[in-house]
Parts: structure tokens; C-alpha cells; sequence
DNA sequence: GACTTTGTTTGACACTTGTCAAGAAATCTC
DNA sequence: GAGATTTCTTGACAAGTGTCAAACAAAGTC
């Protein structure tokens, strides 16, 4: 799947480079805007303050563009890439259950630390989603690949264990996000602790999903 | 504990009937706040907004409130008072954990149909809390009294099971809240199955968090 | 009934927002 | 290098924001 958004496109000619220097902008300024919705959320970030914190002026955003709307999509929509796969290594070198939950564990802590203001971000942007039917189909297709990624890992983690799941994909999905967002949350407020909080409890929790 | 926010206090004289008539203001107010909070969310609601969706003027909301802020820190601390006890009485009258759980995933089926906006408004809130400091405190103190509150259902049914939870208080929270978010999330896009969903998955967790 | 206090309306302020357009600058094409 | 095209800057716009203050109405006090 492309992340290209279908912005206003200020007729241009057949010039594979260009595009290609289109997009590369656009990645340019999703990046950026990122970093400042990431800090301010979605309500209090707007399109010149993303600007001021680029090397761009506003101008340029609404140039490639059409609207705020359009900017965050895209974002969102290239955010997602990055976070679809931060798992699989672990899923696919792990050789027991428990050198999986320890690699899962691990991975997990780390990116609650190392992105917190991007996971601040998800939970700001699915909470909006709520609210504004635009966001909706970006952040629900987000959710079913994290939903998939949680899925993979319990796969693999009973497969290793020899036993299975004893609870379907969108209900393990619920359990370990509600674990997460309760760190994320924390986190904000109070980091001390929080990331060993959150690996004992999803330890805790894990077992208890599969069976022999 | 009161409701009273520390709101801009005009210098008043010692009329107890006075003060009640200000504080049924300040609920009105709030009520009538919340209703255009949980339809708009907390991005797009502004104080002309609340005034306009109810009886008041715009100025009425900063008589008896400072400030944006103060307005809505008192909403949530009203809302806090209102979902406190929501379950309060099927702990105190199950004989059975059965009892006790089936009419648990009734009365969260139903907040979930009946008090939608009310969801949605609250996970907004505590998302923006992350990101505004001045909500903290008081989504922190929501977030204790419905870890609680899922404590006491959780050891009330594992009392009435013959067995003790397996997990922690603010674990189970995390659980419980994960799938509830969840279906909250999925009401907003499309509510047909949701409730049902919803009541199958906790039904499916519940018995995993105790043993006997 | 005059007077003070309390409550409300109205209109204004300074500011920010998203959006856009006109033109300058850079880049490409031949 | 001339001319066309793409990219960017700048400034403006209308609309909306939180906040506030002065005028007005209501109610309570003596």
C-alpha cells in the first residue's frame, strides 16, 4: 500500500523525478509535523506550527496539501509503516516462548520510552477518530495491524509453548493495548517505574491467554 | 468529596442559600457542558459552543468559571461523581458469581449504548491529559476510582467463585479498560454487534483472572 | 424606596486558525 | 540564455477563539 495522499496535484508533467522530489518533500513535512503533533497532540497543533518547526513555511504545507485534514491522513498514514513490523524480528529468531516473551518484552519497553510522544500521538488521533469521521478509516485500518502484530506474537509465543490461544485475535488485541495505553498514560505523567510495571504485568498476563 | 471548583469566587457575602444557588449554576453549566463535550470532544468544543447549546450566555460561563480549563476541570470532576457507583449495587446484590458477572456485562453493555458521548468524551479527555498538565490530577483521580471499581467486582467475583485474583488491581483495570475502550471506539464507527462483542470478551477474560 | 450586592447581557479586544492568491524565485527544457 | 514550469514566500482574508469590561437587570438589605 502506497502512502501517497491524494493532495491537490498542481498539474505536472510526466517527470518520474519530480514525483519522486514530491513525495520526498511530502515525507519531509509528514516527518516533521509528526515531531510537533507528537508534543502538542492533535488539538493544539496547527498548520503554522508545524510550519515554524520545520524548515518550511506554511505556505509550502498547503501546497502539498489540500488541507489539514489531508497533512494529518497522510501522517498517520506513514506512521503506520513504521510500526507494523518493530515486532518481527522477535517473532521470527525467537526459539522458545520464553526467549519471545523476553524479546517482546523488551522490545515493547523500549519503544514506550524511545517514542513516547508517538504513541501519545496514536491514542490522541484514535480517541479524535471518535469524533471526526475523517480520521476513521486511517485509524481503523492502524488498529487491525497492530491487532495483527499481537496476533503473531501470541501465535508464535503458544506455538512455542506448545498449547494455543485460548482467546480470539480482537480480544488479545484489547488486553495487551489496555496494558500499553495505561503505561503510555502513566509515562506522561510519571516515568519512574512505569516501563518494569508494564513488562511484569504483560508477563503476568500472557500465560494466562493460551492452553495446552 | 465536593465538586466545588476553585472557579473565580466574586466577593460574596455569608448567604448559604446564595451559595447553593451558585453551585446548581456551576452543575447546569456543567451538564450542559458535557452533553456539547461528548457530542464535539474537547477539540472542537468551545465555550461560545457550550453557551449557544444552552440556556446561558457566553458571558454566564465566565462568571462562574475563570477559564476554559477551570470549566472543564469541574465537568470531569462532576462526571467522576456520576460513574462512581455505576455497579455498585450488582456487587452488593449477587449471590453468584454468575450473577455477579452476567449482571456486570449488563450494566456495561448498557453505560456503553446509553452513555456513549460520555465514553467517547472521557478517553478524549484522557488522552489530552497527556499532553495538558492542568487535567491530570483530575483524570488520575477517575482513572483510581474505576480501578476500584473494577477491584471490587473482580474480588467480589472471585469471593462468590471460591478462588482470588491472579492479577493485580491496576492490571485488571488495564484489562477490563482495554476492552471496553475498545468497543467504545468501534460503537463510534459502526455500533451494530458491539455490545455483544463486548460482553462475549470480558465474559471470555473474566474467569482467567481468578483461580481457586 | 434608595442602595448595595449579585447576576446577566452585550459587544468588544487581541489573537489564532485554515485557507488562499499573487507574485518572486528556482528549476527545468529546448 | 529565453521561456515555460514548478516551487516557494509573503501577505492577506474571513471566521472563530478565549477573555474581559462596561452597561443593564434582578434581588436582597437597610
Amino acid at each position: 500500500m502506497s502512502v501517497t495522499a491524494d493532495a491537490a496535484e498542481p498539474a505536472r508533467p510526466a517527470r518520474v523525478s519530480g514525483i519522486d522530489k514530491v513525495e520526498r518533500r511530502r515525507i519531509a513535512l509528514a516527518e516533521s509535523a509528526l515531531k510537533t503533533l507528537g508534543e502538542l497532540g492533535y488539538a493544539r497543533t496547527s498548520l503554522r506550527e508545524i510550519a515554524n518547526n520545520s524548515e518550511f513555511t506554511h505556505g509550502v504545507v498547503h501546497y502539498y496539501f489540500r488541507d489539514k485534514i489531508d497533512l494529518i491522513s497522510y501522517c498517520v498514514r506513514y506512521y503506520k509503516t513504521k510500526c507494523a513490523q518493530r515486532y518481527d524480528e522477535v517473532v521470527e529468531t525467537a526459539e522458545s516462548a520464553d526467549e519471545l516473551a523476553v524479546g517482546f518484552l523488551g522490545k515493547m519497553t523500549q519503544t514506550l520510552v524511545e517514542e513516547t510522544a508517538m504513541h501519545r500521538l496514536w491514542y490522541d488521533l484514535r480517541a479524535q477518530s471518535m469524533f471526526e469521521e475523517q480520521l476513521r478509516a486511517d485509524v481503523t485500518a492502524i488498529d487491525e495491524l497492530l491487532e495483527q502484530m499481537i496476533w503473531r506474537i501470541l501465535t508464535r509465543y503458544a506455538d512455542l509453548g506448545g498449547g494455543s490461544p485460548t482467546v480470539d485475535s480482537p480480544t488479545a488485541y484489547a488486553l495487551v493495548d489496555g496494558l500499553f495505553e495505561q503505561a503510555v498514560v502513566g509515562y506522561a505523567a510519571d516515568p519512574d517505574k512505569v516501563p518494569e510495571l508494564l513488562a511484569d504485568r504483560v508477563r503476568q498476563v500472557l500465560p494466562k491467554l493460551i492452553a495446552a
